[in-house]
DNA sequence: GCATGGTGGTCGGTTACATCA
DNA sequence: CGTGATGTAACCGACCACCAT
């Protein structure tokens, strides 16, 4: 807040109607002068208040930011201002603490709102990646089962879902896939918490690719692996499931 | 009890001025 | 010295509460 210098009070003024009455402190006598003007520019001749005028109105604000009509006639005598003054001195001290606490609570709602955009975020990328982890691993599931199905059904009908992604699966999902049938899991079910249910429960030892999944490539925090590496894209618009198209 | 008008207060918005960078 | 930004005293109009009639 800047300060501003306060003219000397070498001069009282009063409002009287349409007209201003100054008290001016001769320069020459040093006596007080009586002059009368007409008010300029729609009453807004104005004085700023001295630092001890300012002062009381402050500590009698702190104590009671609405001042009674007669305590606001005793203060006005006491500062030697108009009532009309201490009131609209109050009215615009509550005008300027209102804004001020506006400003306040807006730049309060603002910080707020930037850490819950920024959770957001986060809590968003770490669902893409764990749905991206639930696709593979239903994906791994599946064809397991389809070379089941194809390989013991006889002339049973069977109803192949074989397409393009698992024919480019790597070979390490061909070996655990063949690790999958040397258990000789059952029908799997769609349902994700089904097989992971399953899955889970039937493997002591996890293979490879599981461990590397579960745990990421330190063996830990595998979620922050799979969010700062392959889905850090999305800020470029990539999403998870492009990975697979 | 209810309608009406006067009075005084508050509030949001605005104006005019003072001061500073 | 001129100028834009900012703070502030004062004003205006709308609204409300209270009171007397």
């Amino acid at each position: 807040m800047r300060s501003y210098h306060i003219q000397p009070q070498k001069e009282d003024q009063i409002l009287v109607g349409e007209y201003t009455q100054r008290i001016i402190e001769d320069p020459f006598s040093g006596m007080p002068e009586i002059t009368t003007t007409k008010k300029k520019n729609n009453n807004k001749n104005k004085r700023r208040f001295s630092d001890e005028q300012i002062r009381s109105l402050e500590s009698m604000f702190e104590s009671e930011s609405r001042l009674e009509p007669r305590k606001k006639l005793q203060v006005a005598k006491d500062l030697g201002l108009q009532p009309r003054q201490v009131a609209i001195w109050f009215q615009n001290k509550r005008a300027r603490r209102k804004s001020k606490q506006l400003e306040r609570d807006y730049t309060m709602l603002q910080s707020n709102y930037d850490n819950l955009a920024s959770k957001y975020e986060s809590l968003k990328k770490e669902k893409q990646a764990l749905a991206f982890q639930l696709q593979k691993l239903k994906d791994l599931v599946k064809k397991p089962k389809e070379e089941d199905d194809g390989q013991c059904c006889g002339d049973q009908q069977v109803i192949t879902m074989e397409g393009e992604a698992i024919k480019s699966d790597s070979e390490e999902q061909h070996s655990f896939s063949m690790e999958r049938s040397e258990h000789g899991l059952g029908v799997l079910s769609d349902d994700d918490s089904t097989i992971m249910t399953s899955y889970f429960e039937l493997e002591q030892e996890p293979t490879s690719f599981i461990t590397m999944v579960e745990l990421g490539p330190s063996g830990e925090d595998w979620h922050s692996f799979e969010t700062d590496g392959l889905f850090d894209q999305s800020s470029n618009g990539y999403q998870w499931w492009d990975f697979w198209s």
